[in-house]
DNA sequence: TGGTGACATGACGATATTCAAATATCGTCA
DNA sequence: TGACGATATTTGAATATCGTCATGTCACCA
């Protein structure tokens, strides 16, 4: 019996890798690691262009590795959590990894003070 | 500040996951948490063609993620440690979760009863 | 109702990845 | 050395992905 992808069950698994193999995505899972964050948060904190920062977050809304809820004109973007058992070990130790960083925590926390509904309005 | 990639130091990181972000890929892993393994096995554990095989192989060792020595006419590879920390961390999970499939166990048991410099020559 | 800011998406060129088939290389043995 | 089996690499065509520009949509407000 040869090890398929489908008997490994290793499809979910594949796609998650494949959405989390991109710097700037996991610049956006390690921003998101520590909070919620709207679009306009992202955009400076990565310092790319709307169009991109909104088209890497749709790739990652794709791959269930985040969700969306809107707020006003606001779209706040989450981690989503992971129902297949491999996707969440994997996203569990990527995001400890990340959670544990002071440097990240500081520049959310500025982001957060900086810009967004609670300043920018 | 903005959270680039080089302050993250996510680059390693980027290129594993992008590695392992595919189903062969992932498969051979998967073969590979049980035992050290040769093209010959993973050929027909995978039922790839040759040349396929070899290219995946050729991409997970680019990445750093296996690593092969030869015996003879045969090539065996095998998992490689990883320095960086954040992808030690994430191929520890995953070679935890299918070091503890069973059914992944006895195929490679199999295989490596099957062919291999123990029984094809 | 018109305007504005926040976000999403269609279209496009540039670049990268995929696979199979053919070919090349390497080690062994006669 | 020459032939053969095991593995690696090249090739080329199809496909996918990336980043940007322009445009579209939605919510809010005057």
């Amino acid at each position: 019996m040869p090890v398929t992808a489908s008997t490994l069950e290793v499809r979910p698994l594949s796609r998650t890798l494949k959405a989390l193999g991109d710097e700037t995505r996991l610049r956006i899972i390690a921003l998101l690691s520590h909070s919620e964050l709207c679009v306009c948060h992202l955009e400076r904190a990565l310092d790319l262009p709307q169009s991109n920062t909104s088209r890497q977050l749709a790739v990652l809304k794709a791959a269930g590795l985040v969700e969306s809820r809107r707020e006003g004109s606001w779209v706040y973007y989450r981690l989503s959590p992971q129902l297949d058992a491999l996707c969440d070990s994997q996203v569990k130790a990527l995001v400890a990894a990340f959670a544990s960083r002071e440097a990240i925590r500081r520049e959310v926390a500025r982001l957060l003070k900086a810009c967004g509904p609670d300043a920018c309005t």
